[in-house]
DNA sequence: TACTAACAGTAATATTATTTAACTGTTAAT
DNA sequence: ATTAACAGTTAAATAATATTACTGTTAGTA
């Protein structure tokens, strides 16, 4: 069989995604660290890394003082494309500390994001109980949800409300029960909010000074003082609620505000 | 060889994982179907099923009409984390429709993130360009990083600055250069504001109705009307940005509010 | 300088994993 | 009653991996 990125096998890609990773990260790799890794024997690991240099030529040589592979970044990727989300899942395996800021968690139960998913894996529909902004008791409704939606702050489920007629988001957290599948019935075809895109133009705030303009226009990489982004209508005020874009009059509102602070203590105090 | 979780090579429990990913997602899964994803012959993927019966007994049965495996959701997994961020790296793979809402992305050069992970790996210094809010036009800095630092908004590297001598958080869309590791020369060794805890009290705005903040209470998990977080003092500017904590004076600061919105366009309009 | 430890690489053989090919058994649909 | 679509099975052939026992290079050190 040729040796090509083609037809290897799940494992083999599995194993050249994470030859590409570590070199990525780390910069280099010995032969023993990726034998650790992938618990395989050293003879082995080193066919595996023989295999990886005809697939992707010139990507790595080894570098007889360090004894280690060592990677050549002008040759691009085959099998791993780095992104942020990686270095958080992955840090650990490398000695790169990385810490994600973590927003006090919503109530978030898998049992109910499992059978959500499983409706929309089985084209069903399933009963929630779910506490709205208008019913904060609690409501029977029939769902037939179709999407998953995390937003900054929360996770929701798009679907075809069968009690009010139309497609809502249900904030998962708000849903306290879930029952069992069933046939999803009528729903209308198109979320038409769902598809429907709006461009937002974003603006530094002309409160600022030229200078402080100038780094905000850099942050949000603005062509000429404006970045244009594309937005789903049913999202829109999610978007408001991340940049505080409220009009000046609505700014104060408390929906738009739902915590305060109140005491802040100081807990401990660890050297390093 | 015993069949035990723990010797199983690398290839085997990435697989068991991928079983147990199927199952929670999907509810179900078919031999041919498990066949197709791991790139094996049936008889195989039929032995590596048997495998996985044998190592987490009664979590999957074979269900005679639908001829698929299903899962006992009693049972607990022995390979697989389930996770709302792996569902979004997963969820094409499944049939089920995941949106994670994007912001805006910010300035992230990957060349950068790469030279500082490889600066922390190696424990070395680096220098940057930096734009720092006091310093718009950039200027060259010497840095030692220790972590990334993922807020809400955007990815940080926190350092030691060798030449403002402290620990500073420095944005990495702000880093417009980045130039060669060198040794890291003297550091403070602790970095006091990163290890410092305090305990932040949410509470729902006083000024929503009482069904309004019993909503918020759900949300946030509070117990008597109060959560707790644990908050590095390091990044508490951002949960202040996060949730708009400003005290009511500061409210209006344009630097709380760095983007305003300009026109709304409707782009297109998509039938499904 | 000579020695050693710590790596990477290799070759031959043994072992294990996987495929291929040709089957059986069960169920739902027609 | 027949068929298609699955799951399961067996035996032999092939491929992947481990084991064992080596060689070669480099940096550090006595």
């Amino acid at each position: 069989m040729a040796l090509d990125k083609n037809n290897l096998k799940w494992d083999a890609i599995q194993r050249m995604e994470e030859i590409e990773r570590c070199l990525f990260w780390q910069g280099s790799l010995g032969r023993t660290e990726l034998a650790l890794r992938l618990k395989m024997s050293n003879p082995q690991t080193t066919a595996i890394l023989k295999q990886y240099q005809e697939l992707n030529p010139e990507k790595i040589s080894l570098n007889p003082s360090s004894k280690r592979y060592e990677v050549n970044d002008d040759k691009e990727n085959l099998f791993y494309s780095p992104s942020l989300i990686d270095l958080d899942t992955h840090a650990n395996a490398f000695e790169i500390h990385s810490h994600t800021m973590t927003p006090p968690s919503r109530r978030t139960p898998m049992y109910v994001v499992r059978d959500l998913a499983r409706a929309i894996f089985q084209n069903k529909s399933i009963e929630i109980f779910y506490h709205s902004h208008k019913d904060p008791n609690g409501k029977r409704r029939r769902i037939t949800p179709h999407t998953f939606v995390n937003t900054t702050q929360r996770t929701h489920i798009r679907a075809w409300c069968h009690n009010s007629d139309g497609f809502r988001d249900f904030i998962i957290g708000r849903i306290s029960d879930i029952g069992d599948l069933s046939d999803p019935g009528q729903t209308r075809l198109s979320d038409e909010a769902w598809h429907t895109l709006l461009i937002l133009k974003l603006k530094p705030n002309p409160k600022l000074d030229q200078a402080q303009k100038k780094l905000i226009e850099m942050d949000f990489e603005m062509q000429d003082g404006v970045r244009e982004i594309k937005v789903k209508q049913a999202l829109l005020w999610y978007y408001f609620e991340l940049y505080n874009l409220w009009p000046e009059h609505q700014i104060q509102n408390p929906k738009h505000q739902p915590v305060i602070l109140g005491d802040i203590e100081i807990m401990k105090f660890l050297k390093y």
